[in-house]
DNA sequence: CGGACCATGTGTGCATTTTCACAAGCGCGA
DNA sequence: TCGCGCTTGTGAAAATGCACACATGGTCCG
């Protein structure tokens, strides 16, 4: 239940077989809901639509987590991709953008069990400067982003302006520090080397629907 | 300028591609927003850092737009675009629960210029039905799903409801007849045959940011 | 009108990802 | 203690995706 095999030799880790991983806390969050305790890989398969041997293999890059002619048990599995997500210590993160994405980002706490945690909210409007959010905290002055990363500890960005500013803001967050960001505005932001920016285009999901609807 | 070869041969084109395809698609609008009209594969590459054979091969599945030794006309391969996506029609989503996310996405007219078009928003909470929303619709009652699918001519569901009813609800909207789901709760929904349910998990993406800052 | 030039469209090979299939290992019951 | 049954962990194969490199076929200029 300690430590699981840090993944230190020099083959990287897809991106691919990460997702998974969260996917796969999900399932376990799922099973002990439903008090199952112990579970095989193929089981764990059939019920959540997923491939056994993919299971397994995408566990092999961080150990042995299984018992042959058994399965896994759920809780110390679940445990387990905690430690490799890095999920077992508090991640901290500022919103910039106070705008209906950003709020509602801002409100929502569910994120994986409250690990990571919105410690600022930042706009560049000064008639949204100072305004409430749902979640109690005040936007503040996206003029202040350096200072607030260091004085709170933030490790991850969220970028929730229009595209435009996108760019810019993402290069204001490198320069505060932080190694990676979260950016929902429709375009592919360059970054430095060493920092990582991840972009979620809602845009592209329901273009991708549309291609579906017309090619029967 | 008029139609694309349509993809009808029994090779099935990838999600990969497609995706890739609104990518162009936006880099087309850019594009146009910087008075180019002309471009090549390799200058389209080099500008938003993709690769040329790449951008040549997705475009081949669908036709021949580009013209040897000259390139692209960006406008003409724009409207290509759109029509392969199928976005040169209006496009009707629903959103199902008015939460934090629903009001936001409903509020959120910028969709691909406007193609897409939500035509109502419901939940199932007696206390929100009747609320009106920013952008001027009024939440109405999720018994009444199918009903409304049908009068309004909806193509695309969207969920915001908790977890424990997406399931349910993504069955309410494949039983009103709907095609394409776009799902916002952290949960695998098991779908029928010639239904696609696309999972957008937003916290898979900030649990990829949380394992790239624990693993260097 | 012809040839030099240039970028497309595509055949081919490489890389990555997924799936298969089985030897190795653990538990349990006799 | 031993053997049987079951599932893991893992090489090897299949499938998928990506990138190179060049023949093809237009443009344009002399
Ligand atoms: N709202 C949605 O449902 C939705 C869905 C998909 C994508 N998006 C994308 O998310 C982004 C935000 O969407 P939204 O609907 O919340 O927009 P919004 O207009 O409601 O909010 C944008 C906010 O960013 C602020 N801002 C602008 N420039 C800034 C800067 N330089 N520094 C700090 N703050 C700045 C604005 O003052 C505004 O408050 C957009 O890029 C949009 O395309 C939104
Ligand atoms: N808010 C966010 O920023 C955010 C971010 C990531 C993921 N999500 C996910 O999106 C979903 C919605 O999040 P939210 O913050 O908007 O939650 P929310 O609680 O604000 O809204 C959920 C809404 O769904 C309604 N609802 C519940 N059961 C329903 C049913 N059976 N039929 C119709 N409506 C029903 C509720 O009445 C409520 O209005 C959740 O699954 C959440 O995990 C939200």
């Amino acid at each position: 239940m300690t430590a699981y095999k840090r993944h230190i030799d020099n083959t990287a880790i897809s991106d691919l077989t990460v997702a998974r991983l969260s996917v796969y806390l999900r399932c376990m969050d799922r099973l002990l809901e439903l008090g199952i305790e112990t579970i095989s890989s193929q089981a764990l398969a059939d019920r959540f639509n997923l491939n056994s041997a993919q299971i397994r293999k995408d566990l092999a890059y961080f150990g042995e987590f299984g018992v042959r002619g058994v399965g896994y048990n759920v809780r110390e599995l679940r445990q387990y991709v905690v430690e490799i997500l890095g999920l077992d210590r508090e991640r901290r993160l500022i919103i910039v953008g106070a705008g209906n994405l950003g709020t509602a980002l801002c409100h929502y706490s569910g994120f994986s069990g409250g690990n990571f945690l919105v410690v600022g909210i930042l706009d560049s409007d000064p008639s949204r400067i100072g305004d409430p959010t749902p979640a109690g905290l005040l936007v503040e002055d996206a003029a202040r982003l350096g200072e607030i990363v260091t004085q709170r500890q933030v490790e991850i960005g969220v970028i929730t302006t229009p595209a435009s500013a996108a760019q810019s803001i993402s290069e204001k967050m490198a320069e505060a520090g932080l190694k990676v960001i979260l950016n929902f505005a429709p375009i592919r932001v360059r970054a430095d080397e060493g920092v990582l920016v991840k972009t979620v285009d809602l845009g592209v999901h329901l273009e991708e629907l549309s291609f579906h609807l017309t090619h029967v």
